[in-house]
RNA sequence: GCGGGUGUGGCGGAACAGGUAGACGCAAGGGACUUAAAAUCCCUCGCCCUCACAGGCGUGCCGGUUCGAGUCCGGCCACCCGCACCA
C-alpha cells in the first residue's frame, strides 16, 4: 500500500539531510568552473516573506541546482539589506533597539527561506548592519572621498516631512516620497553627495558589455540622459558680461529670437539695478519658488513668464538685440539655467512665443513654423542663416560649432540629466559616515585603521523636525579629536542611505568573513562577474545603477578585477493578488507563504510560482492554480505504483524522453519555467496513458523535476533505490538524433486551408508523399493543381485553380 | 510629449526559424467508483451551422507580402509601465 504524499514530513526530513550533508556549500577550489547566481537580498521587514519573494528565488534556485548537477562550483548566496527606515520607525514606536528588531526579522526570514528549501550557502550570509560588514561600506566611502567623489554641499534637497529625511532624486516618485507617498518639498540643507555624474559616460559605455534586457538598458540610458550640443555665449547689451546657454541645436542659432532664464538664475540679482520691472520679476520668482516640483511639472504646462525690461542680449550670428525673459520652464538644475529660444524649431519655445507674441523665424525649411514648431532634424535645409544656408542640419551643426570656436563664442558640450547622488540621511539606523569636521582642517576622513566607526547607542531614535540626525544629540560621540591636527572636532552625524550597503554586497559573498579587506582579490578574480543577477525592475535606476557606479569606481582604484559587476540581468514580474491588484494589507489580498506551505507544501508553492505565467510578466495569484500544482505532484507521487524494471528508455518512450530533456534543459536557461513544467506535466500524462514508467524513465524524470521540486524528487529517488542523492547526481543528457520521430503527421492543405492529415515517414520523398496526399484528399481536390508544396515533416499544400 | 511593453478560448497562458492556433493548467459539463460526498480515474470543452459527416468564421482593427501570417511589412486602436518643460 502506497503511503500518501505528505510534504510536511518529507520536506523537513530532506532539509535536515541537506544541512547535515552540507549539500550546497560553495567550494573554495578555484580550479573548477564557477557559476555565480544572485538574487537581490531582501530587506527583512516585520511582515516577513510574502509570496512575491519566492518567484525570483525559486527561479534562480532552479538555475543554481541545475548548474551543480552539471558540475559547476556554484555560488548562490543570501543576505540581509537590513538598515532602513521601517525598522527604525518600528523601533521608535515600540521602544526596542533597531538591532533587536533586525535580529528578530532576520530570524523570521531565515526560517521562512529554509522552509522553502532553497539551496543557499548559508555559511556566506551577509548582513549590512553587521559592523564587520559596514566596516567595508565605510572604507569604500573613504576611498570615494579621497578620490574627490564624495563632497558636502548646501543644496535644495527633496525633503519628506513624514519620514523627516532627505531623499535622492531616484527616490522621488511623482513628486512624492517613494516610501510613504507624502509630497516632498525643497529644503536647503547641507548634504553629502556622491559624484555619480563623473561616471555617466562609463555607466553608459558599460551597458554595451553586459547582457541586460533592453528595457533595463534603455531606462538606464534615459535616466543618465546624455545629450550632445554646444555652449554658446550671448553678450549682454551694455555690459562686459555674457549669458551662457546650452543647446542641442546650435544649427538654429540664427533663429534665436529671445532668451529665457530660470527664475533662480544668479544674473537676475546681479543686474537688478538695470532691470526696470524688478517688482514684477520678484513676484514671479516668489511664485515659482512656492510651487513644488510636482506642481511645476504636473500642473498646467501653459507657459508663463516675465520679460526683463532693460536687460537684453545680442544674437552672435545676426547681431540683433533680443529680449530676455524669465520663465519656470527653464530649470536651474540643467545646462546653464538659461536657454536661447528658437520658437520655429522647439515646441516649448514655440508655445512661449505664441503666448507672448515673440517673433518666430524659420531657419530650417521643411515645415510650417507659423502652425507648429518644426523639430525634425533628419530632413530640412538651412535658410535665413547666412553662411549656413543650404546645408543639412547635421552639416550645419558642425559648421556653426567650428565658427563659434573660432570666434571664441562657444564650444561643444555634453550634458546629462543624471544628477549627483544625495548620500546623507538624517536618521539613526544607517552606516555612520566616517568623517570629522575640524575648524582648522575642514572635513577630515577617519584613518582606515579606525574603521569600523560603530553606530553609538542612543536613548532616542526620534528624528528631528529641524533636519538633524538623532546622532546629533549624542555629544559624547559627536565631540572628538581631529585625526589630522589633534584639535577638537565634531563627527558627521548624518548616516548613509540604505542603498550604500547593497551597492557592493555581491562582492562580500565571495569572501564574507575577511577582516583585512572587502574580499580576497583571488576570490574576486575567480567569482566575478556575477553570471546571472535577477532583481526587480523598480531597482533599474536605483540599486542597479548605484552598484554599477561603485563597481566602476572600485575597478578604477584596482579593488575589483572586472569593469562591470553583473554579466546578465533579468527581472521577474510582480505577483499580484487574486483580484489582479497589487498585494497590500489595505486591500486584504495578501497571501502568506507560510500558510501555502502548511496546506500544500513547499514543492507545490515552488512549482506554482514557476508555473504561474511568463516569468518577466505580472501574474495574479490563484488558489485553484496552486491546487493544480499539488495535484500534479500527487500524480508524480503515484508514479511509484506503475514503476517497472528497465535500465533503458522503453521504445515507445524513448523519443519523448529525449525531447523532454532537451525542452526542460533549454527552458530553464531562458526564463521559460512555465513551459518547462508544462513539458514535465505532459510527460507524466504520457506515463499515465501507457500506465507504465520504467526505472530509467523515472530516474530522468526525477532529475528534471528536482530543481523545481527538490523534496519530493529526493524522497522518490531514495524510495526507488537509486544511487546517491538526486541533488548531486548528473543532469541528464539527450541525443539530438533521438529527439525526432520517424513517423510524423503531415498537415494537408488546399490553397492554404487545412483539409486533413496523413501519416508519413519524416524523410519520405516528395513523390510518395504527394501521391499519398492526393489520395487522402480525393474529392476535395477539384480543379487544376497549379503548384504543389511539400515541406518535409511539416506540410503539403496544393494550389488549385478553377 | 518621449521611451518601453502588452493585446490569442470562460480564465492563466502555449505555438521552433512563416507551416495542423489554443500545448500545459484552471474553471465548466458528462461518465465510472461510492449508500452518499470528497478524493481519484476516464471523456468533452474557441464560436456558428449540423443528429452526424461535411462546412463557415476565428489570435485588438484596416491593408499588404506569401502557396501559406498569431508570427513578416505599412497604417491605426486600446491598455499597462517608466521618464517627463532636460533646452
Amino acid at each position: 500500500m502506497l503511503q500518501p504524499y505528505n510534504p510536511n514530513i518529507i520536506e523537513k526530513k530532506w532539509q535536515a539531510v541537506w544541512e547535515k550533508e552540507r549539500a550546497f556549500a560553495t567550494s573554495n577550489d578555484y580550479t573548477r568552473p564557477k557559476y555565480y547566481a544572485l538574487v537581490e537580498f531582501p530587506y527583512p521587514s516585520g511582515q516577513g516573506l510574502h509570496v512575491g519573494h519566492p518567484r525570483p528565488y525559486t527561479a534562480l534556485d532552479v538555475v543554481a541546482r541545475k548548474r551543480r548537477m552539471e558540475g559547476y562550483n556554484v555560488l548562490f548566496p543570501m543576505g540581509w539589506d537590513a538598515f532602513g527606515l521601517p525598522t527604525e520607525n518600528y523601533a521608535i514606536k515600540n521602544h526596542i533597539h533597531p538591532r533587536i528588531v533586525t535580529e528578530n526579522n532576520v530570524k523570521h526570514f531565515t526560517d521562512q527561506l529554509k522552509m522553502l528549501g532553497y539551496s543557499f550557502d548559508w555559511d556566506r550570509e551577509v548582513n549590512t548592519t553587521d559592523p564587520k560588514y559596514y566596516h567595508w561600506t565605510q572604507w569604500i566611502f573613504l576611498k570615494l572621498f579621497k578620490a574627490g567623489l564624495a563632497y558636502k554641499t548646501k543644496m535644495p534637497i527633496n525633503w519628506c516631512p513624514s519620514c523627516k529625511v532627505g531623499l535622492a532624486n531616484e527616490e522621488v516618485v511623482d513628486g512624492c516620497c517613494e516610501r510613504c507617498g507624502t509630497p516632498i518639498y525643497r529644503k536647503q540643507q547641507t548634504q553629502w553627495m556622491l559624484k555619480i555624474t563623473a561616471y555617466a559616460d562609463k555607466l553608459l559605455d558599460g551597458l554595451d558589455l553586459v547582457d541586460y534586457p533592453d528595457r533595463v538598458k534603455t531606462s538606464q540610458r534615459n535616466w543618465i540622459g546624455r545629450s550632445t550640443g554646444a555652449e554658446v555665449d550671448f553678450a549682454l547689451t551694455g555690459t562686459e558680461d555674457k549669458l551662457r546657454v546650452f543647446t542641442t541645436r546650435p544649427d538654429t542659432l540664427f533663429g534665436a529670437t529671445y532668451m529665457v532664464m530660470s527664475p533662480e538664475h544668479p544674473a537676475i540679482a546681479k543686474y537688478a539695478d538695470r532691470i526696470e520691472n524688478m517688482d514684477a520679476v520678484k513676484a514671479y520668482q516668489e511664485e515659482a519658488a512656492k510651487k513644488s516640483d510636482f506642481e511645476r511639472s504636473e500642473l498646467a504646462k501653459d507657459k508663463t513668464g516675465v520679460e526683463l525690461k532693460g536687460l537684453t542680449a545680442v544674437n552672435p550670428c545676426t547681431g540683433k538685440e533680443i529680449p530676455i525673459w524669465i520663465s519656470d520652464y527653464v530649470l536651474m538644475s540643467y545646462g546653464t539655467g538659461a536657454i536661447m529660444a528658437v520658437p520655429a524649431h522647439d515646441t516649448r519655445d514655440w508655445e512661449f512665443a505664441k503666448v507672448f507674441g515673440l517673433p518666430i523665424i524659420e531657419v530650417v525649411a521643411g515645415g510650417n513654423v507659423q502652425e507648429e514648431a518644426f523639430t525634425d532634424v533628419a530632413t530640412g535645409t538651412m535658410v535665413n542663416s547666412g553662411f549656413l544656408n543650404g546645408l543639412e542640419v547635421e552639416e550645419a551643426k558642425k559648421a556653426i560649432i567650428a565658427w563659434l570656436e573660432e570666434k571664441g563664442l562657444g564650444a561643444p558640450k555634453v550634458n546629462y540629466k543624471l544628477r549627483d547622488w544625495v548620500f546623507s540621511r538624517q536618521r539613526y539606523w544607517g552606516e555612520p559616515i566616517p568623517i570629522v569636521f575640524c575648524d582648522k582642517c575642514g572635513a577630515v576622513p577617519l584613518p582606515e585603521e579606525e574603521l569600523p566607526l560603530l553606530l553609538p547607542e542612543v536613548d532616542s531614535y526620534e528624528p528631528t523636525d529641524d533636519g538633524s540626525s538623532p546622532l546629533a544629540k549624542m555629544t559624547d560621540w559627536v565631540n572628538t579629536t581631529c585625526p589630522c591636527c589633534g584639535g577638537p572636532a565634531k563627527r558627521e552625524t548624518d548616516t548613509m542611505p540604505q542603498w550604500a550597503g547593497s551597492s557592493w554586497y555581491y562582492l562580500r559573498y565571495t569572501d564574507p568573513h575577511n577582516e583585512n579587506c572587502l574580499a580576497d582579490p583571488e576570490a574576486l578574480k575567480y567569482w566575478l562577474p556575477v553570471d546571472w543577477y535577477n532583481g526587480g525592475m523598480e531597482h533599474t535606476t536605483l540599486h542597479l545603477l548605484y552598484s554599477r557606479f561603485w563597481h566602476h569606481f572600485l575597478y578604477d582604484i584596482g579593488a575589483v578585477p572586472t569593469i562591470e559587476p553583473y554579466q546578465k540581468r533579468t527581472s521577474h514580474g510582480m505577483i499580484l493578488g487574486e483580484d489582479g491588484e497589487k498585494m497590500s494589507k489595505s486591500r486584504g489580498n495578501v497571501v502568506n507563504p507560510d500558510e501555502v506551505v502548511a496546506e500544500y507544501g513547499a514543492d507545490t508553492l515552488r512549482a506554482f510560482e514557476m508555473f504561474i505565467g511568463a516569468f518577466e510578466q505580472y501574474a495574479a495569484w490563484s488558489t485553484e492554480g496552486v491546487k493544480g500544482c499539488r495535484r500534479f505532484l500527487e500524480r508524480v507521487w503515484k508514479l511509484q505504483e506503475m514503476l517497472k524494471d528497465g535500465e533503458e528508455y522503453s521504445k515507445e518512450m524513448e523519443t519523448r524522453m529525449h525531447q523532454t530533456i532537451k525542452k526542460v534543459s533549454s527552458d530553464f536557461e531562458s526564463l521559460k519555467y512555465n513551459t518547462a513544467l508544462a513539458a514535465l506535466m505532459a510527460l507524466v500524462n504520457e506515463f499515465y496513458r501507457v500506465k507504465s514508467v520504467n526505472r530509467a524513465e523515472f530516474k530522468t524524470f526525477l532529475l528534471l523535476l528536482n530543481p523545481v521540486a527538490p523534496h519530493i524528487t529526493e524522497e522518490l529517488w531514495e524510495t526507488a533505490g537509486f544511487e546517491g542523492r538526486c541533488y548531486n547526481s548528473r543532469w541528464p543528457v539527450y541525443d539530438e538524433a533521438k529527439t525526432v520521430e520517424d513517423m510524423v503527421e503531415l498537415a494537408l492543405q488546399v490553397n492554404g486551408k487545412m483539409r486533413g492529415t496523413i501519416s508519413a515517414a519524416r524523410t519520405a520523398d516528395r513523390e510518395t508523399v504527394l501521391a499519398a496526399a492526393k489520395e487522402a484528399l480525393a474529392g476535395k481536390l477539384t480543379g487544376t493543381i497549379v503548384k504543389e508544396i511539400y515541406v518535409p515533416g511539416r506540410i503539403v499544400n496544393f494550389v488549385v485553380k478553377g
